[in-house]
DNA sequence: TAGATTGTTAATCGATTAACAATC
DNA sequence: TAGATTGTTAATCGATTAACAATC
């Protein structure tokens, strides 16, 4: 899913007529590659950590070994964006982590939707981690006339119904599904219709999704399976 | 973290005794890369929703398109197991099925243990997702004195005192970490120390744990700050 | 100044894709 | 047989690592 600029060139030839059309190249400044960008929060949370430990600076060695990836490949990293360093000394831990979260959009906060309050659901939902920089969760959904009204953590739980209304009243750009995998296709296109653009699914399903909108997976039973072929093949 | 054959050669030489110690290269049959063994679970489960649905037969290029992979990528991927399609037809869904589960070592059942019953702790405890093919969660640990003895889904918590003791009884080798971040790494280490060899790892921090021993995380506040990346960018 | 560490380029490594002979 | 689809090889693409001049 790299930035590729697709260039149409489409010719249509008949007998009569000779139309040539050719749609300009949009020149999406490329981006970074999107495994630099998964990496860049995990960079930011170490710098918070490093923060609380009151350490101010670090190099592009410590912090590597903090969070297990080469310093190469933080430098590297980093480098897509800017100059964040100085040499000899490495890295403000301060001004960088403030950096990368500009760079990551946190200084702004996103209000985010929950849909499926189960048990996940209100995990999710009274979970502080996730009150964290640059994330709100801002409503609740869920489609048990029995959970409509309750409250948890605050918000009132709401029908699906009023996916559509709210979505759109709080401007919300990001939605939590955490529905049964039955649901989650349907759920999912009410939110895109709605206006959602990135998705964070917990359904054990892969959702099909419109160019433009962003889907991300939390699949436990998935990555545990991963885990199970090399315990398998042990001694 | 590729197979690697780590040959080590030590030549020892002083003046009186020259000893050349040479440990022969361990001759791990080089294993398929980690992608292509994550992937394999995201095949299965696609299998089994198909054979669901009274479906018995699939092409590369079919079971692709429901999961967003390209057929050739699925034809490269089981490749380093074997041949298990038929040309002009595709493959048997229900042996293609257990065959990818058997590479999993899904045809035996793991013994999973369950470290933090917070909310999310309890979500996972009950998720029926999660007895899943494979899989079963036996043991539950919490370190909040009002928790011992409570029970979550049939299953006593018991303090992490505990983890040495059971985790040698059931034999366990799989654990899941749903811990607040600053106890995960005391926690893995017991566990690693235990005999535990595989973890999934909710809390937010990296854990250090000696080789042959696996870590994946579950990270959704990582996950949604690389999308706001995207949508601070957008138009 | 000497030592340390950055930012960047080039080299390496690995994963994905395209293409096609084999064959059901 | 003709059409479809596999398994595999070679070509392409992309990501990581190594190395080093620049410089704090």
């Amino acid at each position: 899913m790299g930035a590729i600029c697709l260039c149409l060139l489409t010719i249509v030839v008949n007998f009569y007529n000779a139309t040539v059309i050719a749609e300009a190249c949009v020149d999406r400044l490329d981006l970074p590659p999107d495994v630099v960008i998964r990496r860049l929060p995990l960079y930011a949370r170490s710098l918070r950590y490093l923060l609380q430990e009151g350490i101010h600076s670090v190099s592009s060695q410590e912090l590597g070994e903090r969070i297990n990836v080469t310093a190469a490949q933080i430098r590297k990293d980093l480098s897509y964006f800017g100059e964040f360093g100085k040499q000899g000394i490495g890295y403000d831990v301060e001004k960088l982590l403030e950096q990368i979260e500009d760079i990551l959009g946190l200084t702004q906060e996103w209000s985010v939707a929950l849909v499926g309050v189960g048990h996940l659901g209100q995990a999710i939902a009274r979970y502080e981690g996730f009150h964290s920089k640059g994330l709100r969760i801002v409503a609740l959904f869920d489609n048990d006339p029995e959970k409509l009204g309750q409250e948890v953590s605050g918000l009132k739980i709401m029908s699906d119904d009023h996916i559509p209304e709210v979505i759109r009243q709080h401007n919300i750009k990001v939605a939590i599904v955490a529905v049964p995998a039955i649901l989650a296709q349907s759920v999912t296109d009410k939110l895109v219709a709605a206006g959602v653009r990135a998705i964070l699914n917990y359904a054990p399903i892969i959702l099909q999704v419109p160019e433009g909108v962003w889907v991300r997976y939390i699949d436990p039973v998935a990555v545990l399976h991963s885990m199970t072929y090399y315990l398998a093949r042990e001694e």
